[in-house]
DNA sequence: AATCACTGTTTCACATAGTGAAACACTTAA
DNA sequence: TTAAGTGTTTCACTATGTGAAACAGTGATT
């Protein structure tokens, strides 16, 4: 019933077969063939079909007790191999030069990987004074602007991940135990952003923002890091407010990703 | 050129789409629409008609620059929602009972995830003191059996993610830093399997060995756990040859899946 | 035992949907 | 200008996927 507003050409079983798929991914319970097709209004032996050849691609998994299908690891074999920055970047990069060119510091985007914080793009400031980070790079989670969003606006599982040994002090203001911490988060919470006053490195200040896909699934954390010597407290609002609308400007742009 | 032995219905747009998505995820680079179809054998307009079929899925991704094709985001995304456990414990839980029967100590099959390693399957054993662990739990890398296979066999990038403040003292045995560490991984590499001698936990011991599969990609590591009290240097060398076995007969059940 | 309500699977006549050689419209280099 | 490379479109053809219906099981309920 959907219709595809485009004029390039189309492989129909392909479109198919991948609503399916995507059905399945939205989906935690394993599905039939028969109460599948019910549910997404297909014809049962075109379904049957579709499934049947997923399933001997590995694409699909049959559960050789229920006989119900899942995603299956051949999917997940596919999934790992696709890297991220190519297709990702292209959509935030534009937003990431725009923000930079109006808080003038510069500006990242993070994810988390590895229970660390991953830089996936930059953009630097065009000032002398520049902060040396590379795209790539990881840094740790409990002292940084980005990684503190990042867990405060994330799942809540992520927090029990870190652990006591977690916490390692870099400066003096790094904050190294469980209680301050899950303090910190509710204030990020409540103030929707995070700085990091040289909790990771002295000298080094950093503000960031949460930025969500369509779906409201927090995806990746922006910041604008400066030396403190610039950064000034009036300052540190008029930029979240910059970082905002860059967050908000590239939830358009990149749908329903969720990284 | 390849015949698929099954007499399953197959549909051939679909089989095919995959095929050119494993290609993609066997090379780094980006390719063209010409170019491709020459280096798998197939039609250009046909080879056209799916890429661009996928790039409107968000399964490939078009560089707007070079106009050439990569892994896209949505299969990424798909690819994260594929519960692993699901399709990959039922090809090597039968092989850790029958490891578990002969070595009477509990058997674990663990992976690396978030720079930790996870538990994904085990079986108990039957004896009276029982370590107790449970599937999906996380354990450190640098001071268990299977953290440190799965280092020293995995990818050489997997050794500089540990950072100095991982190296956590859990017992007086713990390695505790970088230099020690490597020298352990050379040994373990030579011997091919890893020991972990009450280094996690006081009275655990731990024997563990790598599990590959038929590319001789490392998929997992798999180790016999139990009391010091019963673990003996002579029996040390058998549970070795028990384990490889087992890691072997999972070797050719898992066919080419990385995990 | 017999009916019912479900499964997954197979069949087969039919036409739709995918095919591929060739032409087209570009760009870049010689 | 020519040549050699792109990506893209066209279109006649038939192979390919389709779907209603039948088949073959299973497990409850009567």
């Amino acid at each position: 019933m959907s219709t595809i507003t485009s004029n390039r050409p189309q492989n129909g079983s392909l479109v198919k077969a991948f609503a399916l798929l995507e059905f399945f991914s939205n989906q935690k319970k394993q599905w039939g063939v028969r109460e599948l097709s019910r549910h997404i209004g297909a014809n049962e032996s075109t379904t049957y079909r579709m499934m049947a050849t997923l399933e001997s691609l590995d694409i699909l998994y049959k559960n050789p007790e229920t006989e119900k299908y899942a995603l299956g690891l051949k999917l997940y074999e596919l999934g790992n191999r696709v890297d991220i920055n190519a297709s990702f970047i292209h959509l935030t990069h534009p937003e990431l030069e725009r923000v930079a060119l109006e808080i003038e510091e510069t500006v990242h985007l993070g994810i988390l990987r590895n229970n660390k914080v991953l830089m996936v793009d930059k953009v630097e400031s065009s000032m002398g004074l520049r902060l040396d980070s590379s795209v790539g790079q990881m840094s740790p989670i409990h002292c940084t602007g980005i990684g503190k969003v990042l867990v405060a606006f994330g799942d809540n599982m992520i927090t029990s991940f870190l652990k006591s040994y977690d916490y390692v002090r870099f400066t003096e203001k790094t904050i190294i135990n469980k209680a301050d911490f899950d303090k910190e988060l509710r204030k990020i919470k409540k103030q929707f952003y995070a700085i990091d006053d040289q909790e990771f490195e002295q000298g080094l200040i950093c503000v960031a923002v949460p930025v969500f896909n369509k779906k409201n699934d927090l995806v990746a954390s922006l910041s604008a890091a400066g030396p403190s010597v610039r950064f000034k407290k009036d300052s540190l609002l008029e930029y979240v407010s910059i970082l905002t609308k860059g967050a908000n400007a590239i939830q358009q742009n990149i749908g329903n990703y969720k990284i």
